[in-house]
DNA sequence: GAGGCTATGTGACCCAGGTTACAGACCGTA
DNA sequence: TACGGTCTGTAACCTGGGTCACATAGCCTC
């Protein structure tokens, strides 16, 4: 665990730079933080929020698992980020519509709610922090919609590999369930990107041969589905 | 026109309590209403947001077109809403990714941004009901996105007609539109239906004929795509 | 009541992607 | 080094849903 400075969360969350130093530091005292291991279950069915949660150190991905087994990613909340499902949970009552589960060990603030409530009133620039939070997140969904009803999946498949680095370290098991599909399609996928010589596949490990090629795949080739 | 009282703008908007009567009239008055006719184009790439928009009559669908030409409903904003799309625009200078349109004569309420941004800051109860408003809305896109990722046409579609009241009067097109598909598996479907004594046909014109039927069908029947 | 528009019916065909059912392959640990 | 677990390859097959290319059928207007 990386030592936990008033710098460290003011540059994370510059939005918090209207509370008082002695209420950061009241913050950051240890019994606000929590750390979960990973692949820990954050919320499932409607668990109580317990405030306002700011990532430090890991992330989360949100999960929408259909009744067949197979699951989907909405969206990863990084440091940086805010869980806005639970804080949506937290101020509009809706109950969790969705999965949420640690990827990597996990640090986080939960700020109080009487803390949030103030900072919400008081600080123009938290609110507008909350509402980038939550137009963000709309617009990616919207995206992700589109994505899903108009895209073919090699073209989504390339696309996230390309927003991985160069050297992707994971199993077709997870490359589908972030995608919303099947083992045995993206290993046949992966294969035939591989025929191409865009990419190259061991276990566990992908490595991008050619960006570009992947890139106009993913953007162009006859579009739709 | 429906008069415009402040009666009924509080009835849509019990959030506007608390602004004085002496301001709730001043919203009123004619110059801050719009007014726009059916069909027409609400924001499509990037307009510029006035304020934020308060639906006082009429509905409006927004949109996500594809490359093809097809396109899929992501939600209708409705009395008593307000399109967080241009608000989140608004507020988290996001891009528009969708596109609007009005589907029947629209009266709108555009609060000015001072006016937004003092009750945001003040107001308590508008706070509520603004996060409640962008959650509620997320929590519709995660499910819309699952419907689309995880399950069967015939079975949205079904749904669709459930949601609509007992006597549709629509063209196929429309509902393809809505469920991002297109006119001819729409028109298939609907047959298919009718075939089972679920539905009966006629020009823009649907008559659910068993309930209870079509509903076993939309959430259940093999489940998963 | 003829012509033209819009909405629907429909069949032939195709293809992406899911399902099933395996066979290897790699990797750890006893 | 044998064994069990996790990953990957892959082939046969099926099917939902999209595309194309029409044929009708209501409906409105002149």
């Amino acid at each position: 665990m990386t030592p936990l400075s008033v710098d460290r969360l003011l540059a994370l969350y510059p939005a918090l730079a209207g509370l008082a130093p002695a209420e950061l530091t009241t913050l950051l005292r240890p019994e606000s933080l929590m750390h979960l291991p990973a692949g820990a279950q954050l919320f499932a069915e409607r668990q109580p929020c317990h405030g306002f949660p700011l990532i430090l150190d890991g992330s989360i991905k949100v999960v929408k698992a259909a009744a067949c087994g197979r699951e989907m990613l909405l969206y990863r909340v990084a440091p940086g980020d805010s869980c806005i499902i639970s804080s949506s949970c937290l101020l509009g009552k809706t109950p969790y519509s969705a999965r949420g589960k640690t990827e990597s060990a996990v640090t986080m603030l939960v700020l109080p709610i009487p803390v949030f409530e103030k900072l919400l009133a008081e600080d123009r620039g938290f609110r507008d922090f909350v509402f980038h939070l939550f137009s963000d997140r709309i617009a990616e969904l919207m995206e992700l919609v589109e994505e899903v009803a108009f895209h073919r999946l090699d073209q989504r498949l390339a696309r996230l590999l390309l927003a991985r680095g160069d050297e992707i370290q994971t199993t077709h098991q997870a490359l589908a369930d972030e995608l919303g599909s099947v083992r045995e399609i993206v290993s046949r996928l992966l294969k035939g990107f591989a025929a191409e010589g865009l990419v190259s596949l061991g276990r566990e490990h992908i490595v991008i041969l050619d960006r570009r090629g992947l890139g106009r795949l993913a953007d162009n080739s006859t579009q739709d589905s």
